[in-house]
DNA sequence: CCTATATAGTTACCAAGGTAACGCTTTTAT
DNA sequence: ATAAAAGCGTTACCTTGGTAACTATATAGG
């Protein structure tokens, strides 16, 4: 027996599949389990995208990288969440961003076609379908009405107003380097490094290695 | 008879619908057809979404306005294109920018309840819906590629290399004024004049009022 | 315990581009 | 026809933030 049967019986997308067939899909290839390791790339920006994922366990981090080499993360996704879901039926079904999972992880593949008799069967399917599909295109459009012409200090302010609500506190938590934070913002980390220090001066935060106070 | 019935049955939507069909919804209200004049606004940002819109006649603008009143124009849709098709189904249905009509415009509601049977009842129609939404967040993606971090000169460049495949010349007649490039672009107009004119000393381009010839 | 590597902070220098102010031309409305 | 408004180019001034180079601390592997 598949040990990730369970798992995929436990998506949001597909807790309404019987486990008769989600073994056999899993039998037929129409469903297959892959295992990234740690830092690898799933989807290099222009491949091209004929099924759709689901996470089964693990982190999958979207990022735009330029010519430069400069790194802006535009998404991360978890445990549960799907992939290529606005892609795929597209005319241009390519990548437009690098796609790696920073941390091992296990994705479920689901083959374009049975994806399309599973949506044009089950409303239930198609209307969680939609819902990712749909909050996935939200967060697109958050990243571009946040982070374009905005100023590094305008994006640590959102960041932190977000993460104060999230954590409930005045006291951000930093669960991550301030080399990634600057990745997220997609800024040099130089100049966020800079930009917090100005904001110190100025009375509006207090900081260390580890979190950042908002007076 | 409603005069735009002919128009609804061949949007690439709607075209497997019945003519008998199209009469129903338009008479039970779950089509409304409603038109916009020049300049006005479809939705402002934060409104939410019930319901999907297809373009009939006319055009529609999606723009970014910051709190300094900038403008970044995200996306143009025009004749049979969809809108809030990424959005209805989001567990948060609010319009992330504002929408307008820079010219007068016809567009077709429909609403989400019938829509939702629509796609589970028909396979053809959620082909057509899902190639839709994958194409816009397609064009979002883009954006966030094409314009993120990128210099003035590389966004000129960028517009004009399309515009140069799209119009098949090197001379490339602009149908829109310079300030309506700029927003396009997201800068300001003085910026795109002393980058144009930079770009003119560096032997890149010859332009005037209305055209711009790579050289 | 000690070295190597990742993480952080600082700062001088410079390029890109926003702001504002001005002048000229073209369109539009009355 | 004429006044008002919109479009366009130019330029001095200044802020933002990328680059690079250096230093300091922290963490991990041997």
């Amino acid at each position: 027996m598949n040990p990730y049967q369970n798992l995929i019986e436990n998506t949001t997308l597909l807790n309404s599949l019987s486990l008769e067939n989600i073994r056999l899909y899993l039998a037929n290839g129409a469903f297959k389990v892959q295992t990234y390791a740690k830092n690898s790339i799933v989807h290099f920006e222009g491949d091209s995208c004929f099924k759709l994922e689901i996470i089964l366990t693990g982190k999958v981090v979207v990022a735009r990288i330029d010519e430069s080499g400069n790194l802006l993360t535009i998404a991360e996704f978890y445990k549960d969440d799907i992939l290529g879901g606005n892609l795929m039926f597209s005319k241009n079904p390519y990548y437009p961003m690098t796609t790696t999972t920073p941390e091992e992880s296990v994705i479920l593949e689901i083959e374009k076609n049975l994806l399309f008799n599973l949506l044009s069967e089950s409303p239930v399917i198609l209307k969680a379908y939609l819902e990712f599909v749909a909050d996935h295109t939200f967060i697109l459009g958050d990243k571009i009405k946040h982070y374009v012409n905005k100023t590094i200090r305008e994006c640590v302010l959102g960041y932190l107003e977000y993460e104060s609500k999230h954590q409930k506190s005045n006291k951000i938590i930093l669960n991550m380097t301030k080399q990634t934070l600057a990745d997220k913002i997609g800024v040099q980390r130089t100049s966020l490094s800079r930009e917090l220090s100005k904001m110190r001066n100025d009375g509006l935060i207090e900081y260390d290695s580890k979190s950042i106070t908002i007076l």
